[in-house]
DNA sequence: TATGTAATGTTATATCATAACATTTATGAT
DNA sequence: ATCATAAATGTTATGATATAACATTACATA
């Protein structure tokens, strides 16, 4: 299966995603009638087609919220940023370059083999903050 | 009670966490010898104590694996980033001075109201890097 | 020492995630 | 086309993480 070929229950879930305003757990994402309709019964089936929509990069994991969000740019899996707000879950998904570099250099110099680096920024949306 | 001084729980679940080779998820924390001898019983009496040092910057969480450490410096909670090994869950906590600014430069451009930033790198560490 | 507040104890339950194994579907070689 | 293989999906059960609700105890201080 090619990297943007989805299979059946990964169209399914993404679709799920791009729809929501936020990011979605896995048993939301489940709960939805988008979901149910086309037969979706069990939490494993949301997992695996997760699985499947992050290892293509087109999905990505809020760690903070245990929930996930479709990807907002072209496909990618090795570096990610989110401004979150604590107060309405409006997930935003951020360029990282800028502080992409220094963090590279201080995993090389150390001798750490980097991966991933996953970057959420919490606090009040500008909605959400404007009186306070 | 003051920043610096613990609760009888905060100070049995901050020695945990202090003497632990790397993060404990409150359920292992509460599976130690050291902390069952305390009389500790239940997962919500270390959730308490965790949130405890968590509100006064002793302890932070890494959401990534659900799991919880000593704070390796002066206690803060605003921002904190962390080197976590994928394969033997080494996890060390790094100043992020350097990619901190632009972060909160981006969130300031967008009326984002920023309460706390998490960095977490994955990866593997020098040990475990050392022959691939 | 009375009084309010913070901390702790206890039980139950909600939420998130994966194991194990069976079945079906897609893919590629012949 | 058809067979062999691997990938995807279905199903059931269970493990792991986290919090709700309410009772009790310890602590500060007026």
């Amino acid at each position: 299966m090619s990297k943007t070929s989805l299979t059946k229950n990964q169209q399914i879930v993404f679709t799920a995603l791009i729809s929501a305003k936020g990011p979605l757990t896995a048993y939301k994402i489940l709960d939805l009638a988008l979901v149910k309709r086309e037969g979706l019964k069990a939490p494993l089936t949301i997992y695996r087609a997760l699985d499947g929509l992050l290892e293509k990069g087109m999905a990505h994991r809020i760690e903070s919220l245990n929930a996930f969000v479709a990807c907002s740019s072209a496909p990618h899996k090795e570096a990610a940023g989110f401004m979150i707000c604590e107060q309405c879950g409006m997930t935003l998904e951020l360029p990282i370059n800028a502080c992409e570099e220094p963090l590279r250099q201080q995993a090389s110099s150390t001798g750490f083999h980097l991966h991933k680096i996953n970057i959420e920024m919490i606090g009040l949306c500008s909605n959400c903050g404007e009186n306070i």
